[in-house]
DNA sequence: CTGAAAGCGCTTACAG
DNA sequence: CTGAAAGCGCTTACAG
């Protein structure tokens, strides 16, 4: 220690730790979005926290990596234990191969089915679809859906057939179908994210139209895009849930963005993180992987009622 | 490459590249905060971005470590060419000198001027008194201040001098010396979080009392903290600014959060980030350090008028 | 231009 | 119990 201290030791270096141990303590989080954006989505915060509380007191650095900016080659060449997929979509598969190569667990939250990674899921379809039947039981037959992103390229719009068999992120095309069982020919437009701004530019397409053409109720697929629906009909001088109901995604706090009390699917959004930590320490110690999947709840509020007769 | 495929090879493993070649391509940021909180803050998403965007196409990871978790043998334990401080207390020095023992360079963000780190700092004390002045120049005399958290603990309060001396977050006590340069006896309550709820928490402690006992002017050292005084205002009836004149710090978007245009202090966070990334870079490629020193705007908006006289 | 050797800085299993 | 050796899997400088 003292023969250290006085040839000013630099070490020990942790990098050659990593390579005789076989462990370097890094865990890659691979989001498709730009840094900043990953984490301005309140569900991925909440993720976040679920991570860290699944990891609990494992000495465990997250190594965030944007996909936009890495390819499968950079994946490869960045030292991890294991990874974590944030929302990514269908085609993310030939990342994901770099990593299954190096034989590094891959644990994947809510995306589309792939061979040797593990899946933490959520009732996406079903739940949408539930929510849905909320809006029928209540008498409701001309409905819009405001989805979010449908692919990488987050382009705004009205979602097409052709729009959407070139779609990729998984999540809302469960939610789309989902929903869709229940109104199979519901107009559908996409947002650029899930933010109450562009909730709002969709509502704009849906809501702002003559009367007899107005839906009676719209499904948004997150919170955040549906307090840019209550905004808009406000605006509008549409009336929740007199002339119109809204039906969110998620469960989150809306603390002041609204007055209403939104009705909404309600996901266990930090336990997802915590199971998704909890499937990564247990792939770590080398026992078999087992997928989750996660449920959520129909949580009615204020903002859905039986639509006004016409 | 065909035998490799038949050999069904695992690598290139990155560990073993990252010994040999010295680098890891990682850089470490390191947040006092628990992983999810530091993603709350608004400001610290300007600095990822501005952090990312500094970065470019260089293949780099961002490894988030939050220091709640993890002691200074740990920081040095994980691998990493360079870190980045987020926002740290005067008390971090322990942990920077395992860093520092290991040669890693070390950018931090308005934190305490410590040796042999590449300071990045914002002119929070110049601003703050001038955002004071500007208060003093309409006439106000008595002015209530809402803080940040004075220390990792995030204890709320009043601001005594107990609690001021055994406080260690530096840009808090920068902001609150800068605006006592004006109005030296302003009493402070601290806030536990930069959050609207918590803005509002502490503006009752100051608002809720004696008509006579009011100040005429809150100075909020974040945006978010603003807008919580705002609520409170209008929840108490007091009128901004004709009866209460606020001014914020930092100059986020409030996209909705409230109908004034606030006065505050607007600072470039995305190229505080940036400017970080470049230093890193700066860093790397072996070059001299050099400081940076920011500046922020005083923006007169619809919150600040002269006060009602008395 | 091709191919074998040295070495990055640790940790751990083993010999003394 | 102490101490020297082997080896993690690469990359690069060097010999052929």
């Amino acid at each position: 220690m003292q023969a250290a201290g006085e040839l000013d030791y630099a070490g020990p270096d942790p990098t050659a730790r990593s390579l005789r141990r076989g462990r370097s303590g890094v865990i890659g989080v691979i989001t498709e979005d730009r840094l900043g954006d990953a984490f301005r989505d309140p569900m991925n915060l909440a993720l976040l926290d679920g991570i860290g509380d699944g990891l609990g007191d494992e000495r465990i650095g997250l190594l965030v990596i944007p996909l936009a900016t890495a390819s499968g080659t950079d994946l490869a060449s960045a030292p991890m234990d294991a990874a974590i997929l944030l929302g990514c979509s269908t085609d993310v598969e030939a990342s994901v191969d770099a990593l299954r190569q190096r034989r590094v667990p891959v644990v994947a939250i809510e995306a589309a089915p792939m061979a040797g990674v593990i899946a933490i899921d959520l009732d996406n379809r079903d739940a949408s679809r539930r929510g849905a039947e909320h809006l029928s039981g209540l008498g409701h037959r001309r409905v819009g859906i405001v989805t979010l992103p449908l692919d990488a390229a987050h382009t705004r719009g009205q979602v097409t057939a052709e729009r959407l068999s070139a779609a990729t992120a998984y999540g809302t095309l469960e939610r789309l179908a989902g929903a869709r069982q229940v109104f199979p020919d519901a107009v559908a437009v996409s947002a650029a994210a899930s933010t109450v701004d562009e909730g709002a530019r969709a509502a704009r397409a849906l809501l702002d139209v003559p009367r007899g053409e107005r839906p009676s109720a719209v499904i948004a697929q997150s919170d955040l895009l549906a307090v840019g629906v209550l905004r808009v009909a406000e605006e509008l001088g549409i009336d929740v849930p007199g002339e119109l109901s809204v039906v969110g995604f998620d469960g989150i706090r809306l603390e002041g963005a609204t007055t209403h009390l939104l009705t909404t699917l309600v996901q266990p959004a930090v336990e997802k993180g915590r199971r998704a930590a909890e499937a990564v320490l247990h792939a770590l110690s080398g026992r078999p992987d087992r997928a989750v999947e996660l449920h959520s709840e129909l949580r009615v509020g204020t903002t859905t009622a039986a639509p006004a007769r016409s």
